[in-house]
DNA sequence: GCCTGCTTGATGCAGATGCATCTTGTGCTA
DNA sequence: TAGCACAAGATGCATCTGCATCAAGCAGGC
């Protein structure tokens, strides 16, 4: 950190950046809840367990899909556990590992989450890019990504 | 909420919005705790102080200029009350009402703070954005405000 | 086999957030 | 001016997150 000078679209790219992220955040949250669905986060995480070959992964993988803290992992699969969403296997080969399957129940709900969340989505996001804003906007974005 | 078709490409945009927004606050946050200074929503706080004319606020323009929620302002002003960042000053003519007003200590503090915010931002946002890419970024991130 | 170090996951505790509700003060209206 | 609705903030409580640390299992060298 020697001189960091931001020009002003820079800067302005990425206020814009993190206020459309919250907006969307705060709307997906509200659908759901308002559908008497569970909170986004467990959506996230379904969904990538729905999404893997045999809808079980290793937490490892999960925590590296979500990016989130590994403690914090740990007691979201409790809560999705406690609700027989999603079930945890011990490992035959290595005692210290698991997998972490998808139940019927969480297939289910990820079903319905995934429809308001689309939903949302549609109406608040896709519905503001025009033509093909959405893969412009989505090409500038990816050069934001690792790789 | 009827059928909610998301497209490929707009689907993805949404799924790298999140991403890079997720990967920059975690760099904002790791940077920040690396210099010894606090978490990000400090940042942000002291930044809409120090930028209105008087230097100081009224919770609920604070609260509109952040998106967070009244109860939550409300105690993060507690916090940086505590810290002598800022003072609480009551309304003459209501009340019920107060100002939020910076003191120099808290002013200290935001610059330190963008300085660090603004050398993360530039090594890990600006970077990665050669030539106009900022520009039409901001551009098409501005769609999805309101406005 | 046995010590050492590493990996996987869990947990106690403090701090932050979400939600509902409460308190205090204003202004309007009858 | 009494009553009532409404606005501005604060707060009790439950949940969630962050951090440090711990327990259990494994692997490699000796």
């Amino acid at each position: 950190m020697t001189e960091a000078a931001l020009s002003k679209s820079e800067a302005k790219a990425w206020e814009r950046l993190a206020r459309a992220h919250r907006l969307m955040i705060q709307a997906l949250e509200r659908d759901l809840k308002g559908a008497g669905l569970p909170a986004l986060a467990w959506h996230d995480f379904l969904q990538v367990l729905a999404g893997s070959p045999d809808q079980k992964l290793r937490p490892g993988d999960i925590e590296a899909a979500l990016g989130i803290a590994q403690y914090n992992l740990s007691r979201l699969i409790d809560r999705l556990a406690a609700d027989k969403l999603v079930s945890r296997e011990k490992l035959a080969d290595d005692g210290r590992g698991q997998w972490v399957a998808l139940l019927p129940h969480g297939s289910d709900l990820h079903a319905r989450m995934a429809k308001q969340v689309a939903a949302t989505l549609s109406a608040h996001f896709a519905a503001k890019l025009d033509g093909d804003s959405a893969k412009k906007l989505a090409k500038l974005l990816g050069r934001l990504l690792p790789d």
